[in-house]
DNA sequence: CCCGCCGTGGGTTTCTTTCCCATTTGAACC
DNA sequence: GGTTCAAATGGGAAAGAAACCCACGGCGGG
């Protein structure tokens, strides 16, 4: 349960719900709430939705915004501020954050539904992605192992060398 | 709770009211109102205004204002007095000063009612900015999200380096 | 074969959001 | 100066959505 904990693993079909609500393999979902019941659900690429854990997120996020502090107060006031206000404006159309009901669930927010592609009763492929869990409409999942597949053994073993 | 307390995440649609009043979403008006209950509302590119804690706000003003007397004092703008004249018209123009009433309602002014281009009764955009809040016409948001999102992970990649 | 766990669906409660109306405030006009 | 009208402000109530909880059914393991 360190910094870096369990490993994501895992390739699942789920449906979605009636109201938008997906429930997680629970493989997934100890690991991913191994570091605190805080989540963050982030729009990757159309098709794609990804599930950190809060703790594993925000750090990358803070470590942003501490530059940036430190950049306003070294006197570029008014230009680094709207950097930081950019920045956030993004940020908040990216990411979004949510929490696990019970039977592990998750509910799909509002402006994420659109972006996934799924409409309610329809399946969700459900992957561990080693630092989070994405969330893949089928059609794009299909598209996306059909196409990087081949390249697989190669991109291990540049990460393994 | 310090200058810098909790960053301002997230994205809600809400109507325009017919009296343009506009109710804003408790997790964003929540932290807003943390370091006072004035505000200063601003107006940044066509289709958005910016809602900011007073507190936030005024030491940029003042600072365009350091700037501004600084320079006329020093006698570089002899012959530019027109441009300094600018300046603090559109300064003035700018911003105002805002309180939300109940139920975190906050009425758009006069002079800003144009600038935004909702009509009562449509959708406004409510946008975390991370320092503040944003006012999106909704066409708009969809526009700079588009041309902007792209670029989002170089952006945040030259805020951290 | 039985038992327990997991995924799915549904009902209920709670909170938010919005519509609508009452009251007040300000100003103009008589 | 008093009265009347218009507009804004505040609050109540209803509709909608979200969170919570429990129960059923299926699958796998013992």
């Amino acid at each position: 349960m360190g910094a870096a904990g369990e490993l994501l693993i895992g390739e699942v079909v789920r449906t979605l719900d009636e109201r938008f609500r997906l429930s997680l393999p629970v493989d997934l979902a100890g690991p991913l709430l191994a570091e605190g019941s805080k989540l963050v659900l982030a729009k990757e690429r159309g098709g794609c939705l990804s599930l950190w854990s809060a703790a594993v997120w925000r750090p990358r996020l803070d470590a942003a915004l501490d530059v940036l502090r430190t950049k306003l107060q070294a006197g570029l006031l008014a230009q680094r501020v709207g950097e930081v206000q950019q920045a956030g404006r993004l940020l908040s159309a990216r990411h979004a954050a949510v929490s696990l009901s019970g039977r592990d669930r998750l509910v799909i927010p509002e402006g994420f539904r659109g972006f996934l592609g799924v409409e309610p009763g329809g399946d969700v492929v459900v992957v561990g992605a080693a630092v989070c869990v994405e969330l893949w409409h089928p059609q794009a999942w299909q598209q996306v192992i059909t196409a990087e597949m081949p390249d697989f053994r190669r991109r291990l073993d540049a990460l393994t060398g």
